[in-house]
DNA sequence: ACAGTTTTGACAACCGTTTTCATTTTCCTT
DNA sequence: AAGGAAAATGAAAACGGTTGTCAAAACTGT
């Protein structure tokens, strides 16, 4: 599992949204490239395996891929008809999670948050 | 719309953790209730949209339905450990989702908000 | 080149969810 | 009560994303 796994985790690379796997195949057929749907769902659960990719799942279900950028912390404002994928950066949220927390005498946190929405461009579309 | 809605609100407010939709059709029939599975969606989406439950994806990207304590908007802080969880209101939270969105020309937005620890009685264990 | 393993991809199977549509129930008006 | 429109129901089919199957193709080391 390499050649098209690394093909794979180079489409992820050059984007800078959430691809789904179909999202992923499509681009890649029309670029030229010979590969199977199938392939390219093996290979993100792969590369998720390996801790390359960061997968979630969108308000339908779908499950979306992303090369991890590994940078800084910040959250994701999707397009749920297209995909377009914005990174905001969400300090208020930081605080208001570290807080919360606190306060029901919870420590070692984590969170997960995302937001969806119709982008510019796909509304009244 | 009111039969069955009752019944499915009345088994999630008897649970204590998220259902699946399927799991709840199973417990009914089984109950000898007789419901269709289709009628059990129907009314878990009837009771989302009236902010009565909320609902979540898992990993695997099933939906599981929650009666919500209170009837207002809110968020989930969940024990990592015994999977304890708390409903926690975030005003800020929302304000600070509507405005980013707002910001970037996306509407209609609808967000997700998980945040994940380690409880109090779960700590030094 | 050769045998053995791994990877691939077309296609079918799966599974949760939604849609369809004909039937039943509910509700309102006499 | 009776009649009729509107809403609710459920079995089965459709749907969409994802996973499994399996034979063919591409690598591997000898």
């Amino acid at each position: 599992m390499s050649r098209s796994r690394d093909a794979v985790h180079e489409i992820l690379r050059r984007s800078e949204s959430f691809r789904s796997a179909q999202d992923i195949f499509t681009e890649m057929r029309s670029d030229g490239a010979k590969i199977g749907l199938t392939t390219v769902y093996r290979a993100l659960q792969a590369l998720n395996d390996d801790g390359r990719v960061d997968v979630l799942r969108t308000d339908e279900g779908e499950a979306v891929y992303r090369a991890c950028a590994s940078d800084l912390h910040h959250h994701h404002l999707v397009c749920r008809r297209c995909g377009r994928t914005e990174e905001v950066a969400g300090p208020d949220v930081e605080r208001w999670a570290e807080a919360i927390a606190a306060e029901h005498g919870f420590a070692d946190i984590t969170h997960t948050v995302e937001v969806f929405g119709t982008c510019a461009s796909c509304t009244g579309r």
